[in-house]
DNA sequence: CGTAGGGTTGAGAGGTCTCAAAGCGAGTGG
DNA sequence: CCACTCGCTTTGAGACCTCTCAACCCTACG
């Protein structure tokens, strides 16, 4: 079910490297190289980081998809934070050996891990990264915040409205999903997981806002958000105020 | 309501540095010189940092508690996290700039915040502080997943019952609620804005676990743990796990 | 003594979950 | 090429949990 790494990166990995994000427009000589360096492959559905393993200092990655999610014994699972190509993964656990997080590969994705001792080099070489780091990891922050707040207090379809809104952004923001068109590439099931909803009422709330003419769902989450303003209102965000706040850099849709 | 600043540190606040922490066992020479010159007496209710404004690098609690809130235009309101004396708030946004959250004193409590320039200097003079901050933020991010799991999947009393073992775990690592009885600031709203529950069923749910005989509650949230092997089963959590993950060292109940 | 801010308790409404069954599409082996 | 299976989606029905509203109590405080 989980075939682990599929294998090490292949040259044309370096393709990848296309995405727009926000260290490609850092002058950061490193770490291209090291991200090419650690690169590797992993597929759908593979453990990146198990819970409780010795964790890289940074994990990045380069394309695919990948879910930090958090599980009670019974299996009940949390998505906490979706990670996106071009996005870094920092601070997995209190001491730097253990994870508090899973990281699994929602898609076959590319992802490099590179181990604190080179990452402490690459500082040094290049101080900007400090300021990368903390770009990053605040983003992350900031989104986990936005969707703990309609966690704890909103309703199925503002979860979800707002789901659909950050990710939009998101893949607006790297080149994806102009014409706010997109796929998601997650079951209800997962999209469940990620709003703490039953993978039942996902569909019921997806169909509901489909039928309002809001937004439009084809084969396995094939997304167009036909009225952004009304699904923003639903979501209850002001869309330029989230586009700064979750990304690192951006522009409203 | 809200009294700002009530003054300028009084030289008292030195004895409150006796809080053991993660910190004061660091050998860092700066940084409680950096706290004293910049710690400032807040009192309850009043503002730290408001959302959207301009931050500093790092936040340190020296006593009293804060939160860290998120609210819809509405006013709902959601804690992200609750910062206890000793820890530090650190990557407040995406930019450095604008705060992703709101910071409130919960209590009186005093508070410096670092500006970023001070901060970077510090660092520079001792870079063992880079772990500190590796530490302290990973364990607020385990904390948040952990809560944001039962907030997605689980019942009232699953998270009312790990918040209290949550609260209880990290009064006890700063030296307070030794006997697993200690006073939690929070009214009960604020605990349903914490665990996502309306202050009616915070009520409800206190009152059952103390019917079942797990917790004593008196006067104002004066929480004695009665049954903590139950009131973990409950929680769904494994005592020495989830201390080794959210606190930056530790020893189980 | 009156007021205000919590806490407690009841009743009813509503949202979300679970269980269950059926539909659909892609991949597989006959 | 067709059955078959498997995973995912869709829909219905009923149960259950949590919310809201509302009243009352209690304590601290002016």
């Amino acid at each position: 079910m989980c075939p682990a790494v599929l294998k090490a990166a292949p040259p044309t990995l370096t393709q990848q490297f296309e995405v727009q994000t926000a260290w490609s427009r850092l002058a950061v000589d490193g770490l291209p190289a090291a991200i090419r360096q650690n690169a590797r492959l992993f597929g759908s559905g593979s453990q990146i980081v198990h819970e409780g393993d010795e964790v890289p200092a940074v994990i990045c990655v380069v394309g695919g998809w990948i879910g930090l999610s958090k599980s009670l014994d019974d299996g009940e699972t949390q998505l906490v934070d979706l990670i996106l190509p071009g996005e870094f993964i920092f601070a997995l656990g209190a001491d730097r050996f253990t994870s508090a997080l899973q990281v699994e590969a929602i898609t076959d994705c590319v992802v490099a891990t590179i181990p604190s001792a080179q990452w402490t080099q690459l500082k040094m070489a290049t101080p900007e990264l400090e300021s990368l780091r903390q770009a990053l990891s605040g983003a992350s922050r900031a989104r986990i915040a936005e969707r703990m707040l309609r966690l704890g207090r909103g309703s199925a379809e503002m979860r979800i409205a707002h789901a659909l809104l950050e990710l939009c952004l998101r893949l607006r923001a790297i080149g994806d999903g102009a014409d706010r068109t997109f796929h998601i590439p997650l079951t209800q099931q997962q999209l469940g997981e990620f709003t703490g909803l039953s993978s039942v009422h996902v569909c019921r709330t997806l169909r509901r806002l489909e039928r309002n003419g809001i937004i439009d769902v084809a084969d396995h989450m094939d997304v167009r958000v036909i009225n952004s303003a009304r699904l923003a209102e639903i979501a209850k965000v002001d869309l330029n105020h989230l586009c700064e706040e979750i990304l690192p850099d951006c522009e409203p849709m």
